[in-house]
Formats: structure tokens, C-alpha cells, sequence
DNA sequence: GTCTATAGCGCGATAGAC
DNA sequence: GTCTATCGCGCTATAGAC
């Protein structure tokens, strides 16, 4: 709930009163909860990453071609985008704008989250190159890590401009960019 | 100089007490300049959107090729990183994540930035085809968009993991995959 | 165009009853 | 674990003097 809101508005765009109508508990309650705000945002991320990361991991452990995984890494973006059509983006990419005003610990814990990605991404990527269903230049790392800030940028860009759809279609095209 | 506040923390992220103390000017005079915090934002798009895109089209209106253009480009992103190490980002990209508490008329501004830049891009990359010096399979205007959100997710992840050097690197890496 | 002063409200956070 | 009540502060915005 918490989670969503703030992948909405960001974390200075919400308050504990926004979060207590949403889920329909007060204030105080919250606080029991997580005493600080800085403590809410480092458990939102501390779970979203786990998820993320988990679901990213039975991707990765899954028998599908490069191509297919690659494909559906990208789907877990999108499948966010779409939920909530025009609203939600990535957590962690909603963070990373607000980067300048989170605790020493959630900055932690978002460049892991990002290390995390790019690492996976790379190891898609090689295993591609290596089979024969992808192709590109330079090494596997750098062009996972581009491949995740566009997928972070295009999550945002979409919400202003082409929602969903344009998201698909752009996901969709990077990857026919790197097919042989 | 309130433009740079919120390139680095966002518009939720200060205030016009913020504001007051760079400036060295009052909080009531600066609502003597800007009615409301609305209006302030508004005018920072404004103004920003009309500076880079002149920037723009000063490329490509000059004598170079598409690649010269299209590095020239990703330059401008560049050099904001640059400017204040690991702190300012694309103004509209750092407004893109708080899309959802814009006024309507920001929200505008903001899609009409994206717009234009992308359709810019694709004007680079279309002459670069045609030139020979670039190759990309599909057409050029969905290529510009993805171009454009990488750029703009490039950088806020910079900030986050591995600073303007990565965001060069990144963003010379990605100008080779589109090398014939 | 800048200032002081202040209204009116929302914020994060705490105390203490149930 | 949830509640009411409240503190102290920061916020956007306004009024009115200089």
C-alpha cells in the first residue's frame, strides 16, 4: 500500500496521513510500525528489492532461450506500468530521482538494487551472445547497464508521454536492436 | 538557482524556504515572482525546455555528422552531470518521477518537452541512416524515444551508481551499438 | 521589489490510555 | 497494535509597510 504510493508520488510526495487514509489505520499506528520515515523508505526498498530480485532469479534459473529471458525481464516492468495503468513505476526508480534526499541507508540499498539488476542483465546478455540469439558490441556489463537505465527512464518517460503501450513498443524495439 | 534545487531534490524536495536561502532573497519576494510553488515550476520547465532545445537545434543546425550530432547531443545530458558532480539531473526527467503531483499545465510542458527532443533525435538518426554512418533496424522515431529514456533513466541511476564517468561510458557504449 | 509579520494548515514524531 | 491528543516545526500563501 505504502509501497504503491510511494511509486506513485515518490516519498516527498506522500506523508504518514496519506499513507493512514490510504490503508485506514492512524497515524500513530504507522509509527508503531516504522519509527521514522527514513525507516518506512529503507523497508519499502529492503522488500521491493527482494521481490524484484527474486522474481528476476527464477527467471534467470528458468530453461528459456536468452532472448525469452531477456524478454521477460522486461515484462516485470511493464507488468508494473500496466497494473495500474499510468501511475506506478519502479521503486527504485522513483528513488533514484529523490536520490539527493534519502539516509545514507536507502542510498545503500538502492545502488545494490540497481548492481543487482545490471549484474543479472549482463549474465542474460552473455549467455545470448554466447548461444547465438543475441548480438552486440562491447561487453555484456555495459550494455546491461544501459539496457536497465533505459528500462528505469522509460518507465517515467511513459507516464508523461505514451503510456503502457509506448513502453511495449520501445521495450520491444530495443530488443530487436540486439538480435544477430 | 532554484532551477539547480530542484534538478538535485525535486520540486517536492525543497521549498521556498529552500529557495530564500540560496537566493538570498525573502520568501514572500520570491512569491512577489511566482504566485505560487505551481507557478514556479512551471516557469523553471518553461525555461529549461526553451534554453536545451535551442541548444538543440543549434546542433542540428550545424555542419557535422549524424554520429558528431548525435554525440553533441548526449553531451548536453552529459554536462549537467558534469557541471555538479552526482547531484543535478535533466530537470524534466527529475520532474517525470513526480508527474503525478504536477499542475496540469507543468504536465504539458513536460510531455511537450519530451516530444520535441525525441522528435529531434529522430531527425539525427533518420539523416544518419540515410548518411550511412549509423544503422538501426526499425524506425527512427521509436529509436529516438528509446534513445531519449535511456538518456534521461541514464542519469538519474548515475547518481545513484557510478557517476558522470558511468553516464559517458554508458552513453558511448550505446552510440556504438548503433554503428553499422 | 524587498521586507516583517503572521495566518492557517500539514508535517513527522511522541506520550500515554485501552 | 491501535487509538486520541498534542507538541513543535515547516510549509504555502497573504497583508501591508518601506
Amino acid at each position: 500500500m505504502a509501497e504503491e504510493l510511494v511509486q506513485t508520488h515518490g516519498a516527498n510526495g506522500i506523508s504518514f496521513a496519506t499513507i493512514s487514509e490510504r490503508v485506514g489505520i492512524r497515524k500513530a499506528s504507522i509509527h508503531h510500525h516504522f519509527a521514522t520515515k527514513d525507516d518506512l523508505v529503507e523497508e519499502l526498498v529492503r522488500r521491493y528489492s527482494g521481490d524484484f530480485l527474486g522474481e528476476v532469479d527464477s527467471i534467470l534459473a528458468s530453461r528459456r532461450s536468452a532472448t525469452a529471458k531477456l524478454q521477460a525481464y522486461m515484462r516485470l516492468f511493464d507488468a508494473t506500468l500496466e497494473a495500474s495503468p499510468g501511475k506506478r513505476v519502479c521503486l527504485c526508480g522513483m528513488l533514484g530521482a529523490e536520490y539527493a534526499s534519502l539516509s545514507p541507508k536507502a542510498a545503500f540499498l538502492l545502488t545494490a538494487f540497481y548492481r543487482e539488476n545490471e549484474e543479472r542483465l549482463a549474465l542474460i546478455l552473455e549467455a545470448g551472445r554466447r548461444e547465438r540469439s543475441l548480438a552486440f558490441a562491447g561487453n555484456a556489463r555495459t550494455v546491461g547497464m544501459s539496457l536497465f537505465s533505459f528500462l528505469e527512464g522509460a518507465m517515467l518517460v511513459a507516464r508523461a508521454d505514451g503510456g503502457p503501450r509506448q513502453f511495449k513498443e520501445l521495450s520491444d524495439g530495443v530488443v530487436r536492436l540486439l538480435r544477430p
